[in-house]
Parts: structure tokens; sequence; C-alpha cells
DNA sequence: TGTTATTATGAAAGTGTTTTCATTAAAGCC
DNA sequence: GGCTTTAATGAAAACACTTTCATAATAACA
């Protein structure tokens, strides 16, 4: 087969069988139109040579074109890795080709948008994490490019999304129920513009908990900090350091709770006793670290976006599906 | 857009905006090289038109296909998604396609191998730390597809690695130099079998530096252990319980490395007092954990990788290179 | 046998883009 | 003002096929 030459184009294949690119074009795509001699004598010629026909890839695997696109924030934090597997894991076993797409600016994931659905060769398409707009919507809808949303439902297409809101309620109502009082809420503010921004809907949900429970916070206690470690640490020991301090933290982000445990340990405050810490992810380092934590089944929300995407690529007369992933409670020792 | 229309070419845009295709086309990939005005009006008559460019077009005109294909094993450890990471941004500035392939057994290795050089319609490769055996190698030259290895050399091919011994022996020496006599070392062993085991050459290292060093040290204090926070927590414990225990620890990977803090914490150890700990990798969390470790440039060696693959597909002829990192210590608190 | 259909085939024109090369226009310099 | 650079642009070739159209060869029929 083919040692060492480049690959054969139908002139190849043409020289070889003795007739002219038409007639191998011919054999290729309308076969009955050539003579039977002729025929066999090019299709002897494929074989030996190899060819295999650029746009081959087209026509495969009948109308589809074995790929599914996911655009995804460039994978800084953890969270995006872990649903990420979730998509690889669940699409290895069919036979599509994942093709990543990562957005570092508002300008690339625009670009993205405009072009995938027309240019893009896609089956389907994953947009995690990740705004998009009415126009976008409307492009994705009239090409008809199956999709499904993550983190970001939009009623015409297929979305998977977790209730943050509650997550954030329950997350609270966890600590109350633990019989704090006066409890922190650290969420991270500085996501890039391009990116979601769920600690809202976390935030809503911990100042409806204490609401229902009558309780007044000052506001001292709602920090809004950038997503970073080293911020989480100056945090916590600024809250320690208040005179009436409080006696738990619900962190947005286990990225942050995490953050917060490490300074704990500096200034060697003892968690839970001195300070009770909730999270929010479930991320694989939650479950080294014991972090009490609030799951969102990272994985889980990968495996399902793709079994949508599949059935919907299956067969798009589906209605739109939007599901939504319950939360926990995921209790182990820092709360 | 494209109500019932024929899809705008590059010469309807031409025509539109009064200039010729070629000028069209350096808009679209070289605008820097058109005057500012010209390329405003291309710009206003591309947005009337809803011009999009032909993928499939454009790939036969650059003889590319755009994409460029990883393999890579399953994303368990953290490594591989930091190198992917590196791979991915580096990438993302280019115009390629990424598609990712992900292994999760010798199988499926197998038939990524056979096929992709094939049918895969790629430009270019990287195949990450997984073997590749002496046909593979092969069929890759025979069809000319440009293939990066990383941490897998072979003469034939593009290799990007890491001096595994050497950093196992700089760790070693390290905690030599810091004193320390009776130094363990804890590494992984059920990797699972397609993918690579550089845990060994980190263990030759480590022996290489004690007999240079003339120190010998008890068989008991190699162990391998599955690749798992839990049983490295298990090992810390036993070690230490040990009559005559070590006082320093080298391990193979960051992520065991971490499970031996953990574990050193939960028994009230002192850190680096009691039980000096350096690990290997230098992931994000070792950082976060104020691990001492070795840095491997994990994100620097998917660039590399990247940027070998790049300057190999725009120009074949060139000979192949092979790359080794250097490692360096990464002086923290655990040691 | 001469005429008409039918079949098999090749030449050549498309397909939509990139890129090289040549040309023109503008700018810089003495 | 003449000469040399430099910038901006278009013409045309190349890419690897597909498809149309014309032609040659064969078969069918009177």
């Amino acid at each position: 087969m083919n040692n060492g030459k480049k690959a054969p184009t139908i002139f190849d294949v043409a020289t070889e069988s003795g007739v002219s690119i038409s007639t191998i074009s011919r054999v290729i795509n309308n076969p009955e139109k050539v003579n039977l001699n002729t025929r066999q004598r090019v299709y002897e010629a494929i074989d030996k040579l190899g060819f295999v026909p650029q746009a081959e890839a087209r026509a495969r695997a009948l109308r589809l074109k074995g790929r599914i696109g996911v655009i995804t924030p460039f994978f800084t934090a953890p969270s995006f890795v872990q649903r990420l597997r979730g998509i690889a894991r669940t699409l290895s076993k069919e036979n599509f080709d994942l093709v990543i797409y990562t957005v570092d600016s508002n300008n690339r994931l625009q670009s993205y948008l405009s072009t995938l659905p027309l240019t893009g060769n896609l089956d389907g398409l994953i947009i995690m994490s990740l705004p998009v707009a009415e126009a976008d919507v409307r492009r994705l809808v009239d090409h008809q490019l199956s999709t499904v949303l993550i983190e970001f439902p939009h009623p015409q297409l297929n979305s998977v999304e977790i209730n943050d809101v509650e997550g954030g309620r329950i997350a609270t109502e966890y600590l109350l129920k633990k019989g704090h009082r006066r409890i922190a809420f650290l969420g991270d503010t500085d996501l890039p513009e391009y990116s979601l921004h769920p600690v809202n809907l976390r935030l809503k949900g911990y100042r409806q908990a204490l609401e229902a429970a009558g309780i007044d916070i000052p506001h001292e206690f709602v920090r809004l900090e950038p997503y970073d470690q080293e911020r989480a640490r100056m945090v916590a020991k600024e809250l320690i350091d208040m005179p009436n301090p409080p006696t738990a933290l619900f962190a947005a982000t286990d990225f942050q709770a995490l953050g917060v445990l490490k300074a704990a340990r500096q200034l060697g405050l003892k968690i839970p006793e001195q300070l009770a810490v909730i999270g929010f992810d479930d991320l694989d380092m939650a479950e080294y670290e014991d972090l009490t934590t609030i799951r969102q089944h990272l994985d889980e929300s990968g495996k399902i976006a793709i079994e949508i995407l599949l059935s919907h690529i299956a067969d798009p007369s589906r209605p739109v599906q939007h599901i939504t992933l319950p939360v926990t409670v995921i209790e182990r020792l820092t709360a």
C-alpha cells in the first residue's frame, strides 16, 4: 500500500487503469454507468493504490459527517474539565469525532457561533457554560444544527442546567440547620465577560434561605472576589479577624472553598469548629479535601448533554428537551 | 439569511464590493495586507450577503484539511489535562480544528492508530503518553501524517519528552542535600496497560542518586501502589509507623504526594519537620498545597508539541526533531 | 446495408478558495 | 522633477474532484 508516495489521486488511478479520470469518478459515484470490464479494472487499480477519495469523508456514514463539536471556555476552571470528561467518555463509545473549540474571548465565541453552523461540518454542537445571543440561537435553528446548551437554557434549544438558586438555598439551609446564624458568602466576580456567572444565582439562593429564616446578615459578610485561591485566603483571614466573625461560610465554588481551607490551616483555625465551610460543585479535589459541598454532577451533565444530542441527531423532529439536574448536599468534614 | 438563494461565494462578494476575488480572500486571511478603505467596503459586502467561506473548497485550495488530532489517555490524571491545555491554547490561535481521541483500552488505541492515518482526514497528529508500536510508526511514516509523540520517543517521529531519570535523580539529590538519609519512594503501579510508566524511570533516577551518595535503602522504602490518593494515605501511615521510619519521601506523581500530605495532616504529622515530601509534575494543585516538587512544564510540552507539528506540516521535508524538556526543582514548603 | 438508438468513454469546463506573480499607484529621496 | 522603494491590487494558476457535453463504438432495426 502506497509506500512513501503521496496519497494517490484520481489521476494516479486513471493512469494505472488506463482510462480517464472521468471514468474513475463515475466508477465511484455511478458504477452502473460504467462497463463491467472497465469497472473491474478500475476497482483493481483503486485497491492496488489504496486510493481514498478526498471528498469521501463527506459522503461517509449516511448523511452524517461523524463530528460533534464542543464549544467550551478555555479550561482554567476544573469544573469545565470535569464536564468535558463526561462528554468524552460518553462520546468515545459512539462513532463520532470530538472537536473541541476553546473560547478565550468574546470575539472568539462570536466567531465560532457564527461560522460553525454554516461551515463547521458538524452533526451536533454542545455549548458549555457560555451565553448565546438571540441571533446566534436563530442561526443555529435556521441551519438545523442539533445543539445542546449547558448552563445557559434557551427555549428553542435543548439544554442541561442545574438549579443554582436552589443549590445556594440548600447549602445555606444546611448551615442553618447546623445551628449557624452568622453565615458569610464568598463568590467569584471576575470571570471573563464571555463566560457565565452562576454565582449570582447561588447568592440569590443564599439570600432566600436567610430571609426565610428571618436572619439579617451584615453586608460585609457577602464577599465577591476574583476567582483565585490567593484572594480566597485573604478573604478568609479578613472575615475571621472581624470583631464579630461569621461561624460559617458558603463558598460559591469549591475552588474558592479550598482556598479558604488552606487559609484556615495557615491560621491554625479549626474547621469546622471555628468556621464551618461548605462549597459548591463537588470537584474531584473536594473529596480529597473532605470538603462538604453541593454536588452538581459535572461528569453527568456532560454525559446527559451528549445523550440528548445524539437522540436529537438521530431524529431532528424530536421536541427540544430541557433538563434540570438535581443538586444535593454532600456532607463531609468541613461543615 | 440564506432565504432560498444559493450561498454567496467569494465572487458575489467581489462584485458587491467592486474589487477582485483575490482581495476578498486577502481580507479574510490577511486583513492587514489590504487598504483600510477597501477592507471596510469588503466587510460591508460580506455582512450584507452573509458570506461564509466554504470549508471544503478552502481546504482543497490550501491542500490542508484544517484538522489536527490528539490521541490521549482518557483524562483521569490531571497531568493529561494540563498538557491538553497547552495544546488547546496554542492551537486556538491557528486555523486548525482540534479533534480529541480518548483512549481507554488497548483496543481503542490500536484502532485509532490503524485508521487515523488512512481516513482520519488529519493534517497532523499528536500522540500523548501512549506507546506506539513499530508497525504503527511505519504506517504513520508511509502515509506521511505529520506526527509528534509526547513521552514516547521514536527515532523516526518527532517527539517531546522529559528526562524522567534525571527528574528522579535531582529530586532525590535535593532531599540528600537537605540532609536526609532515609528516603522513601512512592510510585504508581497500576496505570492501565495501554498507558506509559514513567514511574520506572523516575525510580531509576532515585536509585542512581542514592547509589552515587553511597546510601543503602531498606527495600520496604520503595513502594509501588495503585494511582489513588486513598492508597497513598495508607502507605504514608505504614511508612511512618515503621520502627525506623524514613525522614523524607519522594512521590513519583504530585497526585500521590498530595495523598501523603493529607494523611500527614490526619495523623498530626508535621511536614516537613517529621516527614519531608517532594512530588513530581508540578500540577496546578501542587502550588496550592505548597508542595515542593519537580516541575516538568506540562503546559509547555503541549505547546511545543503543537509548534513542532505545525512547522512539520508547513514543510514535511524538515528532519524529525527530538526535544527533551528540562526538569527543575520547585522549592515550596513540604521539603 | 443504411439509418437510428444506445452505451461507453474522454475532453474540458466547472467548483470556491488560496497564492504567486506582475502591474499600477503612491510615497520617499536626492 | 526624475528615480527608486513600497504598498495595494488583480490576473491567473493550482487544488482534487464532479459533471456536462461531445464523440466513438456498438447494437437494433428497417
